[in-house]
DNA sequence: AATGAATGAGACTTCATTCAT
DNA sequence: TATGAATGAAGTCTCATTCAT
């Protein structure tokens, strides 16, 4: 009669995937700090005890969110299977983003938010630090294969206008569909490859 | 024997700003809610009570902070005087834009970690969201005015890098020096001007 | 293996109990302003949290405690089930009363003390002032009922004696056994209804 | 050019006066514990160190408050001179204690406020605590004079319409015109006086 | 696995009081 | 005499966390 060891893990699943979801959604909306675990408990209909069974603390919920939140996204992408950044991997690149943060959108309202508060992602940040290194080289090569007269000033621009992009998507997601964000970006992003030295002023 | 208005008056000021600049650090620094009154006491070296004294409460700090901070941003730019905007103009507003974010690094820093909690900065919101409407209009008159054949795209790629650009400043301010930021971000705001059809894909 | 929801309530109903009868005491001992928090959970052996598991606020505990009193007190009354004060209601309300205000002394002191400061139990107030009105008409009607020929000043000095004696019977309960107050105070009513006009002067 | 000694000493008296009238009415109206010394330097339209130059603490504002008053309403009756109450001088007690209650509403509001509070006004308490009774002494002798065959019972009932009707002049002023409270009164308390055995039950 | 009563550190805030001027 | 900036103890209240059941 007692519950199989099956049935155990995966009650044990649900209900963490249920405290994740739970809190990821009033993190991003109040804020971390702002947001109770009683509020948490409160919405996810279980009691206190419970997410302490699941998890360390409050703050190994917000890791915990934010690993599974960056394992999902940097899954997607799939980038440096052979070291080189193809053109179509590089479009593909920037739709991936975009969706991804069209799609995990209360996500990324979070990270933005803590972002600016170095010591909240410190496990985080030691994780994932590289990557983003890496893949700057990557994009850098590509830029410059492009013809770019200044691979460093256009990296800046892309990535900066990437980020940009990815921003108004999290504040405002209704400037435009999200196609044209992506059609516009990626548009965008050729035009930012310098073919000839700067004759602004 | 009392002190004079003149002192005391002096007297308020210096200890306002004290506890105001101590208050942004730490907000930027740590939070705001991660940010507790007695650290800001301790930091500048007074008593608990004495900030009650001027501010009404934390959030009346942070009210404060942001007010101060966006008078001061916005009283540089002079915007609309004429209702159009010049080339000039154009490439000043980058400038100054870049400028006064790398300027107000921390207060930026608090700026996007607080943006994402909406409930936070209400009176904030009400006091400049028309101001942001307006100058949207002014750029993409003046897009179009650059011969843009997609005034709407590029307004918001050029947003986007604008944006893109000055959190990149926040987050990594020893990318470039400060003066490459600025040339390189204008000339790819040109650069962004799309003068024929999109033929990416 | 949690306790089921008639131990939680058990437990729930004594600990309230508790500390409204340990917050009674003392606010009656030492005022409502002066008593602390910190007194009552020492007094009643809790932690500072536990009381707001069962409280909104230290101002909630004395509404509590005010609408607990008047519900118990008035329970006991059944006042009106005709319209009509016969003699022996009138009698037996006067009784109660007394023996109503021994009882409860320590709500009393509190009641008297707080009843000065009008801004304290307003919601209170709101409730019960209805019932004060309606009494007061079917007292003045008795009293006309037994050949009073100042119906008005009469019910003036007989709801006087009997506040008066409720203020006695509060701060010095010893004077009498409360058998003579409640005779010695029937008797007096009595006396107070004028059957002919004043000679006094 | 500096002021004479006669000068500051008018001045003094002046302040003193000033800071006990604005503290009463505070004291009466919020209570003596919501009542703090802003609000009372803030009406008085002085310094907060001021106050401290002329009492030593805001318990001793209420001590000075108290004996003033005391001071005040028993030096008007002037009790007890031959060491016995006449008909009028128990007429004219008890048309002072309604008159001066009514002048002085203020104050028993906060009298009444404080009396529950045994230890407020301890200082006080020994002050008047004698006079009180030797006077509880005096009306009892009169009460017998009057052919009282149950003098203690008679000077409860009386004290206690007393006390009562002084509790409605300072709760409900309006009720009557004083004079109306003071006929209707004496002659109630000659009422009360009991020629036979009761014969209630 | 699940509960929620209970804890206590620590947050914000108030306010009587001091003291240099 | 008069001022008000400054203090800090103490108050109310919150909340992450624990633990008996």
């Amino acid at each position: 009669m007692p519950r199989t060891e099956e049935q155990l893990e995966h009650i044990r699943k649900e209900k963490k995937k249920l405290i994740l979801d739970v809190a990821l959604e009033l993190f991003a909306t109040n804020g971390f700090h702002a947001t109770s675990i009683s509020q948490i408990t409160k919405k996810a209909g279980i009691s206190k005890g419970l997410v302490y069974n699941y998890f360390e603390s409050k703050n190994d919920i917000l890791e915990e969110i934010s690993h599974q939140a960056f394992d999902n996204i940097y899954s997607q992408f799939d980038l440096n299977h052979d070291g080189i950044l193809s053109r179509d991997e590089f479009i593909t690149f920037i739709r991936n983003t975009l969706r991804s943060t069209s799609e995990n959108r209360q996500f990324w309202k979070l990270y933005y938010a803590l972002i600016f508060q170095p010591h909240m992602l410190e496990s985080f940040t030691r994780k994932y630090a590289g990557k983003g290194h890496e893949f700057g080289r990557l994009m850098r090569e590509f830029i410059e294969s492009q013809g770019s007269c200044d691979p460093d000033g256009d990296l800046l621009a892309i990535s900066s206008l990437i980020k940009g992009t990815a921003l108004v998507l999290v504040t405002s997601p209704d400037f435009f569909p999200l196609a044209d964000f992506e059609e516009k970006t990626i548009a965008a992003c050729f035009r930012l490859i310098s073919h000839q030295p700067d004759k602004t002023n």
